[in-house]
Parts: C-alpha cells; structure tokens; sequence
DNA sequence: CGCTAAATGCTAATATTTTAGCAGTCTTTA
DNA sequence: TAAAGACTGCTAAAATATTAGCATTTAGCG
C-alpha cells in the first residue's frame, strides 16, 4: 500500500490531477489545453484513461465528450495536499504556514480577508473548547 | 522553461526532494531509509547525483559522507508548495485554506495556537494598512 | 443516405526513469 | 603497510511512462 496516493502518481499523471482538481471538472480537450508542453490529444486520452483505470478519475458522458473528475472528494483532496505541504516545510503547524503566508510581499490579503479569518478562529475557539 | 521546476521531477525525484526539505539536510543513507518502497542503496545515489546535477540539490562533505541540501531556500520552496496547493484548490484563497484547517476534525489546534494566529493577524493588519 | 466533424479505443514505438552491481577512494586500525 | 569498513562514481540493463497514429463510433446536415 502507497504511504500516500498522490506519491505514486507519474510526471504527466500529477498534472493532469492538479489541472482537473482546479477545475473540478475538464474535458479531454481541456486538459490538453492546461498542460504545460502539452503532448498531441492522444497522449492525453491516453493519461486520462489510466488516470480513471486506477481509481483517480471517472468519467460522465456529456452528449459525445467524456467529462472528467477526481474520485477523491474535493475536501478530502485539498486537506491532504495541505497537510502535506504543512508536514513538509511547517512541521505541520498551521500557525507557521499562515505566518508564512501573511508576511509574503506578493501574498495580498485584503483587510477583508483579515476580518474573516479572525472570524474563523474566533468559531474555532467556540468549538474547540 | 517549466512552468515551474516541481511539476517537472520524476516520481522518486520528488520523493527526495519532499524527505530532504522535509529534514533539512540527509545523506544517502538518511534518504534511503525515509523512502517509501526504497530501492537499493546505490539507485537512491544515482537520483542525488540526478538531482544535484539538475540543479535542484546541493552536497557539502561531513567526513566522509555527502550532505545533501536544497539549493533553493527553504522560505521560497515552501511558499511556492503552499501557494501551489492555494491555487489548486482554494481559488489561491489563504482564508478557505485556513477554514479547512481549523474546520478538520483531526487537525487540533490548541488555544494557544489561535491566540498565535491572531497576533499573526494583527501584525498582517497593521504592515497592509 | 453519404459526408464531415468531433470524439473515443487501441496498439506499439520511443523516451525517460529507476535500478543494481562493480570499481574506486578515503579513513581507521592493527 | 595491509585489510576492513563506509562511502562515492560510473555504466548499462530493466521497468515504466509517454507519445503518436490509425481505427472506430456518434451526431449533424445537405
């Protein structure tokens, strides 16, 4: 058994799944579009056929095309990649990655934003204890 | 040019590159017991050799032994990691990503934690405006 | 119907990644 | 100085991933 899924996943295959991850959906055609030094439209189809053969994506008919998704569920998908990224680089704490992430120059965050997420942690006291 | 160096490493290439980030520093042998499924000694060599020679790793000696390291900072890699998965899945919002974090059932974050966050916080308000 | 356009399904060649093994170097120590 | 232990350097075989091309299917339309 993989540590982690997304460990196992080929060059190409990672791209693919962050393309469709952002998207929530794509078409075979959009993926092809989204990729970077993207391959002919075959090899496309091709990744996009293993991708849904080892339980990554499926498929739904839209009228003649294949719309592709993530059977993982968004939620799922997303709190892994962060805690990875937080395990990696912050030693999982969330505290030093939002740090990290309020003094960046090119990270703006509006002062909108700041109210919100002190709302947020203002929720999560109340629920935490 | 890649579109970014990361999307361009190979499976076990990314691999290293998380477990040295994730350590700091690691020799050969460090690396080889963090592998998941390792290989053997010498194929976790080659790919330091690959690495360095792509740019993406450094070695200083310790005795007899090489010391691996990134070249790239730490402070930059992990931003790009973090805003990376931002983009993917939270429309690059800092603000849904911390209210999945702290929404997570299994990710506890301590009271002193969020009295930390909010300070972060404050600080963020007073340096935008 | 018979054509074209827009898809997918499949297969096999090509390129890259991954691996192991053996040879060489350096250090320690008896 | 000889031998052993702990490394690195190199090379080529094996395994995987990546790709393109051709065949097929479906829908729309004159």
């Amino acid at each position: 058994m993989p540590a982690s899924k997304h460990a196992h996943l080929s060059r190409r295959e990672r791209q693919i799944m962050e393309i469709i991850h952002q998207r929530r959906t794509a078409t075979a055609a959009e993926v092809h579009a989204a990729l970077p030094n993207p391959p002919g439209y075959s090899a496309v189809r091709a990744l996009l056929c293993i991708l849904e053969n080892k339980g990554h994506l499926l498929h739904k008919k839209d009228g003649l095309r294949y719309v592709y998704l993530p059977t993982e569920s968004r939620e799922k998908a997303s709190r892994s990649a962060l805690k990875r990224v937080l395990s990696t680089f912050f030693e999982g704490s969330v505290t030093q990655a939002v740090a990290a992430l309020l003094s960046s120059s090119d990270t703006k965050v509006s002062s909108e934003e700041l109210n919100k997420l002190q709302q947020i942690i203002k929720q999560a006291r109340k629920e935490g204890g």
